[in-house]
RNA sequence: GGGCCCGUAGCCUAGUCAGGAUAAGGCGCCGGCCUUCGGAGCCGGAGAUCCCGGGUUCAAAUCCCGGCGGGCCCGCCA
């Protein structure tokens, strides 16, 4: 006999209202429920004008047929009419009982509940130019992709991860001029590979920047307006320049050097970005993928850090080359939407768009109006929206998904529309329909503008390394004898928890002194009150019985109601909030949990009571907080700590 | 100019899609506790025109319309 309920809640709030309609005559369906807005309001509500409007009962004749039918419900213990509502308490006995049958039963899992029809996702995610270190921005895409994919994981999808390597277009190329004219060094010791390309990015960048406007200023000689404008930019360009040359002098003056040897810079990065793209020259598809490597060897060891792991890397140039690209462009040529825009060959969604039912299946912003989609540049070379169209395609093949999610800033809503309306053009349908762009508003680091190709830059690093070396300083001040290894983990907990802890479609002003604030609202928060119930299940030798629990007793308590209340309703909303991909859900239902929680062992001893049956009972409260906090830190892709 | 996102106490956040009770939590502030199963604690208090204005509704933070403020996007860049 099974004897677990993964949603105790729901189990016997669906129970509830089965009996109720089948006494009362009513439509389960028309009974309408709330949660109530406070405890004082029982466990749950019934709205009688919702219900009155649904059902066609009035009001008073609805509080009669309902009050008269309540007390035949045995799990229901007590109701009371108040104002527009019927408030009814769950019978304490019955649900303490399910509850801890199946923290028991379920044997670690509680609060996990697996989909019915597990699908096959692929979550790419990251994706971060190879020219520079990671930044904010990117630690958030990542706590995102690490929730995400652990959420779908732990609940039965087959999830396959994905980093998708930019590694064509003009900045790499810039990059890559800076880094053959340097003779491709090695990262100096000490310095982190990424950290090296970025500098050698940064400084090729801003010297080519400094030497266009010096041309400039010589031709604006007779408009003093722009010839201060371009002075004035000049100064900010040439601070730059000082503050990167400061970082390694003779490599910065190297490049000045040899850059000046060549006449036509752009012209040159041109010819590197050709080369590369059409695979022309082994010696520059060499430093395209030597450069890029570096980096992304700079990145593993950050995301490796987060705890970000990922099953596939795959190379842009890769997908450029494999003949998927010219397959698209056939397609597209062949199809009915192929047209020119601004004189070159394009799909155009003119009438395509309109169709609401389209817009709809596609998840296209109601009023958005879609632009053609260039398909390529007048000198035959790709363009990456059309590259990213081959590179949708192939995550549908590669992984045999049933939906790809692509974790990607909201400024790029637009290009993703675009994506989505290409593939369905071109008869990709399924994968038009199926693609999803999860995404998420910028990070802001307060009083600070951050630039890539300025090398002004805090990177994902520099924010790791201080939450931890916080952390190190908590955890002495408090007199721990923990490892450096717990301030690791904590700092980094830290770090993910405070990124994905907020809707995604908010603005997230990134402040360390909040994300370090370890009191509340924070993972080291999560992880202490966690590492507490452990500590105290540590000190029972025993396994109670559920038999020996006394339930009646244990929900006499307040405190212990509310808790287990909460606790019951936990796997509805931590399933919720997988099925709607919402990390913050997950993380204000824990911190509920551990709020609970606290403020109730504080005054309520586990092992110095007595009362055997009683004992029982919060010893299985423990467990159930335990476990909760436990499963849902691992679906933050946070690990939990038995020690601090 | 057009579009997308956001606007909830001094500050941060939940609730908005699926409208319902006195708008929920945290930080900070004020006052109190001292009993460490892990004090990163506990109790109490003050603090909100839910950006503004209209509309729909018995009922609006939530839906609709119009504004305002902030961010972002509208490239043969990625």
């Amino acid at each position: 006999m099974t004897s677990y309920i993964y949603e105790p809640f729901e189990f016997l709030k669906e129970k509830i209202l089965r009996e109720l309609s089948v006494y009362s005559n009513i439509d389960r369906d028309k009974i309408y429920v709330e949660d109530p807005s406070k405890p004082d309001f029982g466990d749950l509500a019934i709205n009688l004008h919702r219900t009155s409007r649904l059902s066609g009962y009035d009001v008073d004749s609805l509080n009669d047929i309902f009050i008269k039918n309540l007390s035949r419900i045995v799990f229901v213990s007590d109701f009371k009419r108040i104002g527009g509502y019927i408030d009814l308490w769950f019978s304490d006995s019955h649900l303490a009982s399910i509850l801890f049958t199946s923290v028991r039963e379920l044997e670690g899992s509680y609060g996990l509940v697996p989909v019915d029809k597990p699908m096959r996702y692929v979550v790419e995610y990251v994706s971060a130019n190879p020219i520079h270190p990671l930044h904010i921005g990117s630690g958030r895409n990542a706590a995102l992709g690490i929730v995400i994919s652990s959420m779908l994981k732990m609940t039965g999808h087959h999830v396959e991860t994905r980093f998708y390597i930019n590694d064509m277009g003009r900045q790499i190329a810039i990059a890559v001029l800076g880094f053959r004219l340097l003779g491709e060094p090695s990262p100096p010791p000490g310095v982190k590979p990424d950290e090296w390309i970025g500098f050698i990015y940064a400084s090729t960048h801003t010297i080519i920047d400094i030497r266009r406007l010096k041309e400039e200023l010589d031709k604006a000689k007779i408009d003093p307006t722009r010839y201060r404008e371009i002075l004035s930019e000049l100064d900010e360009l040439v601070a730059d320049a000082a503050r990167l040359r400061e970082k390694f002098p003779q490599y910065f003056d190297l490049l000045i050097d040899k850059l000046s040897e060549i006449s036509d810079v752009e012209a040159e990065i041109s010819r590197l970005s050709q080369a590369y793209e059409r695979k022309t020259d082994p010696d520059v598809v060499r430093s395209f993928r030597r450069l890029v490597d570096l980096c992304l060897q700079g990145f593993r060891e950050t995301l490796d850090r987060l705890g970000a792991r990922f099953d596939k890397w795959d190379y842009e140039s890769d997908i450029a080359w494999s003949g998927l690209v010219d397959e698209i462009i056939e397609l597209a040529r062949r199809s009915s939407y192929y047209g020119t825009h601004k004189n070159a060959p394009a799909i155009i969604f003119k009438d395509l768009q309109k169709n609401p039912e389209i817009r709809e299946r596609l998840r296209l912003p109601k009023s958005l109006e879609i632009p053609p989609l260039i398909i390529m540049r007048s000198d035959e070379t790709t363009l990456y929206a059309l590259r990213d169209v081959a590179y949708s395609i192939y995550k549908f093949r590669d992984s045999k998904a049933d939906y790809v999610i692509n974790i990607i800033a909201a400024e790029q809503t637009l290009p993703q529309a675009q994506i989505r309306l290409a593939l369905y053009s071109l008869g990709f349908v399924r994968e038009a329909e199926r693609l999803i762009h999860y995404s998420y508003e910028m990070v802001l680091l307060p009083g600070y503008k951050m630039s890539g190709r300025r090398g002004r830059f805090i990177s994902l690093d520099q924010v790791l390394n201080e939450a931890v070396s916080r952390a190190r300083e908590i955890l002495k001040e408090r007199g721990s004898r923990s490892s450096e290894d717990v301030a690791e983990k904590i700092g980094v907990a830290a770090v993910i928890f405070s990124l994905a802890s907020i809707s995604p479609s908010k603005q997230l002003v990134f402040r360390l002194e909040d994300a370090l604030d370890f009191e509340k609202n924070s993972a080291p928060y999560l992880l202490y009150s966690r590492a507490r119930a452990h500590s105290i299940l540590e000190k029972i030798s025993e396994e109670p019985a559920l038999e020996e629990i006394d339930y009646e007793n244990g929900m006499k308590d307040p405190l212990r109601r509310q808790l287990i209340i909460e606790m019951a309703k936990t796997p509805s909303i931590f399933r919720k909030a997988v099925e709607e991909l919402s990390p913050e859900t997950l993380a204000s239902q824990l911190l509920k949990i551990a709020d609970l929680f606290n403020t109730w062992y504080q005054k309520d001893p586990v092992i110095h009571e007595k009362d055997p049956g009683l004992r029982n009972f919060k010893i299985y409260m423990v467990k159930t907080v335990h476990q909760i906090l436990t499963n849902g830190l691992k679906m933050m892709g946070i690990q939990p700590l038995d020690k601090i």
